[in-house]
DNA sequence: GAGTCCCCCAACCACAACGTTGGGGTTGCA
DNA sequence: TGCAACCCCAACGTTGTGGTTGGGGGACTC
């Protein structure tokens, strides 16, 4: 039987994404990424390192996918509620990223990694903003990145403290129809607060 | 020499709420908590049964900590943004909790520790909008609930994810100056969000 | 078909972390 | 003063986890 040194190195990179995401750097342990990917031990250290290597790899991986994923909204025409929709649906379907986030968010101690590839992917909307509100289209109430990262907050938020949305709302995010209902409340939020009115 | 038992245990809840903030369950050991403490490792044991005993008194005693501390807005004359400003103010100098907040809700699994005494403390909120809804001042195009949620997400995700501030903005958070630059930013977009023009 | 490279895996090692235990010192009470 | 209860601590047992190693055996080359 022929090998599949790729397949092996995909399926650990899969095993470990989940693993990761669901517990964290110090959550999990290599065995379980082992046997999630049906793979031994030792290819994860021949392939990646260790442990911690193979976190920054995901990490990167999945920045690389947003980066991608996210279109940038132009300047004129720009409707920022529904770029926070899409900012919330990208999170919706692809938990993983957020969570990788909030993770690193909490061991963030003073560097960042992969800083340098990473910068740019926000400057860029920052950009967009400070372009709108010179076009008019957005308030200039609000320092453009401040008002990026807030609207950016409205949509994340959610995924990071599941447990407070289950006690304010009674919504377990399980439901397609929560999800629905936070979307329309978050793009209705993000242009109340990028706007001015009339909306 | 008298013994303080009363200071042991604090010392023990102190070196914990550190501990547990800056690394997480998993990422904490008992060890280092009691070093921390000067206490020996068996008096944790003693007093809180085990680490996830510990972090359970821990969470419970900082929630009780900030529904003491954060006075509930009154219905009818709610400045909103001052609220979420208060918010801020809370998360800025006890940094702990919303740490803490942030850990459980990556650790999140369907059931949330102490419910029932937390839950109330968030539906207080939600009742307080509701009537400032049917009195007028705040906007009704939002369910409360959801209003309550996204007014903590301005606050709290400053803190929740330092190195996206810090790619945004350039700021570190260790700058005071950056910390009222921040409330001031979001005590506009509470504004923008809660209440209808004119404001 | 011999030699070589590389993929794979079971078993192993070292150590760190949780949790326990037995004994010694201290207090308060009879 | 004797005694029981309690506080404290150093040392230990045990388990789980990160990381390694040595060998078995396909696949390709000549």
């Amino acid at each position: 039987m022929a090998w599949d040194t790729e397949q092996t190195r995909r399926r650990l990179k899969e095993a470990a994404t989940e693993e990761f995401a669901a517990n964290g750097l110090n959550g999990t342990t290599v065995e379980r990424i082992a046997r999630r990917a049906s793979v031994n031990k030792e290819r994860l250290y021949h392939y990646f390192g260790d442990k911690e290597q193979l976190y920054a790899a995901i990490l990167n991986d999945e920045l690389v996918r947003i980066a991608e994923a996210v279109q940038l909204p132009s300047a004129e025409d720009m409707d920022v509620g529904e770029f926070a929709g899409r900012v919330f649906d990208y999170h919706s379907s692809h938990p993983h990223l957020a969570r990788l986030l909030h993770w690193e968010g909490l061991s963030y101690a003073g560097k960042i990694p992969l800083q340098e590839k990473r910068t740019p992917y926000y400057t860029a909307k920052v950009d967009a903003i400070k372009a709108a509100q010179r076009a008019g289209g957005i308030t200039d109430e609000l320092d453009p990145a401040d008002l990026a990262f807030m609207l950016i907050a409205l949509a994340a938020w959610w995924f990071a403290v599941p447990q407070v949305v289950q006690m304010l709302t009674g919504q377990t995010g399980d439901d397609p129809a929560d999800r629905a209902k936070q979307r329309a409340a978050v793009v209705i939020a993000a242009r109340r607060l990028a706007h001015d009115p009339p909306r």
